[in-house]
DNA sequence: GTATTATATTTACGCGCGTAAATAATGGAT
DNA sequence: ATCCATTATTTACGCGCGTAAATATAATAC
């Protein structure tokens, strides 16, 4: 395959494959545009020729890119590392050019980014919020001028519609599910928890124990930022320290805290588990990529990844396509995932 | 600040901050040089109408942009993510405009990736390569036509230069550790290592083993891709049934297959680490963000992330700028980290 | 004040492509 | 062969900016 010569432009391009530049133009903004014919000579001169359009003289021109942006709030946290590979596939498998961000829990980089996905003239930007500590105004702004779709933690009437999980159902199936097989739970969550999902999986605890007659015990770890880990490992240590925890049964807010009160608990000389020589159970959400590797294995409540991330992208496409403005909001239930912690 | 009217391109805002458009124009190239009283009256106009050149005509001339791509093998493994984020803050405080891709494992993904990179006519590219299943062809043609800087796992001979840890050094001093404080380890690995690392450090235990006057002992765990846990997990199974570990200590080529066969090990009823009861010593090499986290938590060596991070963009930015290209390599030692483990 | 720099303006061209309108060629059906 | 509908070509303009050269102006030195 000798690319014999490189190709400069377009215009080469075309001269080489015997058409004309518009021709190749529309060829290569909709491959089916062009007669069967036509297309193949441009597809042989293709691989014989290696060349591709410049990007950046395209993109000048056109209105709209086929460029989506992807925003994550802490991309170094594994579940939102995995949600973005999800939604990044999907995008391609749209036909967009996804490229990834993340805002590295950091508000003022987050408007940041979005300022300067501004200036690529994303035909739309997939954003899973920073919560609590997002600057709303500027967000705001941004999508009002840039069609966006909001994902896994919501910010009210933002955007074109909003993509997540059912946390209130999440923290009801678990703590039904914890009471059903023994003693019931104490909630266990960050004080100042980054973003609103916490506030909605709290209330799911609180009604489930309203409903089942038990007493809500709401205890909450000091702490801020995203080492949540470390948050929760303090926070549990804190616990023992002052009395331990109301109830055998401890529910975490998220996975990663389960994972910090699990070894605050081997730090304790605590064993947890189902089995009788243990005296806690520890419950997580999230179905973090590791929690099936914990010790033990966390019991938790699984999102739905993909499901969340295809909604997403087809929200994102029919709104691109139909120009609609209509709020929507879809909430995916979560599944319980039964290991040995709880 | 009512940004009045909408300015839509450069000679527009030239004409309302009272210049030219070339004088404009340098200062978006490079501030410094313009006159100071230049510079204050377009960064006033700037507060006041809110305008942004566009990426795409600058880019179109440009013969060099100020993109840099940044390219890692799996960003939903914890430790490529922490080091995307450490080379992108760097590429930031550079001046460079970073942007992040995952081959998510997949070689082809990969090499499209660099296709697709290479049409943005990047000043640098920072690539943490596949390993073993690169497609080194496709790779080098590229190193030919962009200024890259290898980290992490190495292709001989390629690129401006390479910047890692010295593996081999890494697999000795845990060796060396463990030997010095219980029983000799045997060694723990994949059976298809998904990148070359992972030979230096079998070589670095055989030879710190040899040294030591001890026999050195591997074991292969089967399975291939990156569920590295699920193969550590799997992998010691397999030990456990077919008579045990050869040790009682047992060094991991890496932390996440650790993390596989510390679940193992609970799963077994095998208790792990250095109190009495114990009866298997576990470690790792990495220092996974998680491996604190780990009951008990995991003895293993630290990759100096932000020294590779930042010198691997110091070359980046040495080349750029000179045009150098001169192959270097640069290896840092990692430090022993003493946790419950072993 | 004049001479010397440093910096800004004017003018003009080019980058690689989108895109529109008028025209020409092609292909299929009758 | 004829007509009509598709599809390709020709021509031409514009996008927003980089950049170069010649010229004009401002800042600094003496």
């Amino acid at each position: 395959m000798p690319k014999t010569s490189k190709i400069k432009n377009m215009e080469e391009f075309a001269s080489v494959s015997g058409l004309s530049r518009p021709t190749v133009s529309k060829y290569f903004n909709d491959a089916e545009s062009v007669r069967a014919s036509t297309r193949t000579r441009i597809e042989q001169a293709l691989e014989e020729y290696d060349y591709r359009p410049n990007i950046y003289a395209i993109n000048q021109n056109r209105k709209l890119t086929k460029n989506v942006g992807i925003l994550v709030p802490y991309l170094s946290d594994p579940f939102f590392a995995e949600i973005a590979r999800n939604v990044e596939q999907r995008c391609i498998d749209a036909g967009f050019r996804p490229t990834l961000y993340s805002a590295h829990g950091d508000p003022s980089l987050e408007v940041e980014i979005l300022d300067s996905l501004r200036s690529f003239k994303p035909a739309g930007v997939l954003m899973a919020p920073l919560g609590r500590s997002s600057i709303r105004g500027e967000i705001e702004k941004f999508c009002d001028d840039v069609p966006t779709v909001l994902f896994d933690s919501n910010i009210p009437d933002l955007g074109l519609a909003f993509v997540g999980s059912n946390n209130t159902q999440f923290s009801m199936l678990m703590a039904e599910y914890l009471c059903r097989t023994g003693e019931p739970p104490c909630f266990f969550e960050m004080q100042t928890p980054s973003n609103p999902n916490a506030n909605k999986r709290r209330q799911g605890y609180l009604d489930a124990m309203l409903k089942l007659g038990h007493e809500p015990k709401v205890i909450k770890a000091e702490g801020d930022g995203w080492a949540f880990e470390e948050i929760g490992r303090r926070g549990a240590h804190e616990v023992f320290k002052s009395g331990g925890f109301p109830s055998k049964t401890i529910l975490c807010s998220n996975d990663r805290l389960a994972i910090g009160v699990l070894t605050a608990c081997w730090e304790k000389g605590i064993r947890v588990g189902l089995d009788p020589e243990a005296s806690i159970r520890v419950a997580g959400q999230d179905d973090h990529p590791l929690a099936r590797y914990t010790c033990p294995p966390l019991t938790t409540i699984a999102q739905e990844y993909e499901a969340i991330s295809s909604y997403a992208v087809e929200m994102l496409t029919k709104a691109v396509e139909s120009g609609e403005k209509d709020h929507e909001s879809k909430l995916f239930e979560g599944k319980l995932i039964m290991r040995d912690s709880a």
